[in-house]
DNA sequence: TTACTATATTCGAATATAATAATATACGAA
DNA sequence: TTCGTATATTATTATATTCGAATATAGTAA
């Protein structure tokens, strides 16, 4: 099958999404919400203890997260529990860090 | 060898570098020239033909691209020549493509 | 030297993002 | 019902990012 040819304009569109979703990475306590949700389910106030943030702030950088898809969240009794919304994001969050350190050395 | 147990503080300022380290890609402009220079080498002309933005622009986006280390430059004669700063950051955007697009999907 | 071309830098206005405080909601227990 | 706890939302203010216009620099050619 032959991949549709894209103009400029969508090439730039396109890049615009993945920008935009990219942009729930970049901060350093959503990364580090998603390394502790690669660990495994977690609820807000282990978050908010294992990250060391405020529950407001904790829980705007969440509701971002979740707006990006990048986590999903279940309600149990008085608990939100959030957990990563995709397999691959632990193995994207690696590979990641990988280059990022290495560049960082250069 | 074991890995030195980090506090919550060293765990959240080692995200705030990666944290830094992504904001260079949260940009479409800035995605585009990444994957353009994933097939090669280019001048900055030549980049500002394919993404249709203005030199002015594109300079800035170069430059804080090179700020953060994604790619390195090459002067030769009048012409100034982008190329990615690691091999694995191509690798890295595809894997971050092949995720963005499925959570996006839900 | 002057003229021309490619690229970079600086500055200001517009816009986006972040942190905190205050308030609201939702649920369980009594 | 009321009280207490977990989480979310809103408003405000501070800070950061973006763009384009103007200007600067660096190289080539005449």
């Amino acid at each position: 099958m032959r991949e549709k040819i894209k103009s400029v304009e969508e090439k730039l569109e396109q890049a615009d999404q993945v920008a935009e979703c990219l942009k729930a990475l970049t901060h350093p306590v959503r990364i580090r919400i998603l390394q502790e949700l690669k660990n495994g389910v977690k609820c807000v106030s282990e978050l908010s203890e294992r990250i060391g943030v405020n529950q407001t702030n904790l829980s705007q950088h969440l509701g971002l997260l979740r707006n990006y898809g990048w986590v999903k969240k279940k309600k149990r009794a008085l608990y939100v529990y959030y957990s990563l919304s995709d397999e691959g994001i632990g193995i994207v969050l690696n590979k990641i860090y990988e280059v990022v350190y290495r560049i960082e050395l250069k």
